[in-house]
DNA sequence: ATCGGCTATCGTCGTTTACCGATATGTTTT
DNA sequence: AAAACATATCGGTAAACGACGATAGCCGAT
């Protein structure tokens, strides 16, 4: 992968880290993950804040490519989108690898110093 | 798990998220990752950002405990804090079996319709 | 005691985020 | 055509973020 690609990839990575990073989003997910059917206005009173705010927290994760929604007037259905954090699942996993495979972050020249 | 235990739960993880939300920091995590030693400016050149901004990445990442700094003067050497993401694979995890245990996001009654 | 290298902090600036109420949009029902 | 409903967008405000240069703090070396 060339340097370019790699700073394509953390952007996306980073904006999806971006969209989870915060307590209502999370909220929402847990919910949509959770509610089989279309849900409308309970993720307002679940999370607790106005609805235009909801609204915003939707759009915010529908642009990260997280969620997704099919419109079935005159609600919206939102979904989880299958696979939407995998790869940003795939990158801990490979920085805990690496970082297993790799000495300890102490230099070997001072361990003993 | 009580409703403030998940709210502090959610919190600390979007807090973890939040930290992972940028290009630059995900560039710093994977450096420490594949770099054994002790490495200083080399994140500054790396990152091609200054050095106080730099700087501030590195304090992000040290306060959502994603990273260690541990003293060795005149430096300081960073280093992944082992464990520190795995409750955010977790709920990655979490939302997919969830979801995948749930009906599809249509409503039944609508399928058809 | 001073110098030099490395890291942290401060002050600043422009941009973005979060939140809300109010309003607009679009669709079904009456 | 109008009413009812759900969601999206707008306008505004306060706070947080990202970036930088300048400067302060720390420690080993001179």
């Amino acid at each position: 992968m060339t340097e370019v690609q790699q700073d394509l990839e953390d952007m996306r990575m980073a904006a999806t880290a971006k969209a989870l990073g915060h307590p209502a989003r999370l909220r929402i997910l847990r919910l949509l993950a959770r509610t089989p059917g279309c849900i409308g206005g309970d993720i307002v009173e679940a999370v607790g804040l106005a609805q235009s705010t909801v609204s915003e927290h939707l759009r915010i994760l529908k642009d990260a490519g997280v969620i997704e929604g099919q419109i079935d007037p005159p609600r919206v259905c939102y979904s989880l989108s299958p696979g939407a954090l995998q790869p940003l699942s795939a990158l801990i996993e490979e920085l805990d690898i690496i970082r297993s495979e790799s000495a300890c972050c102490v230099n070997p020249a001072r361990a003993q110093g």
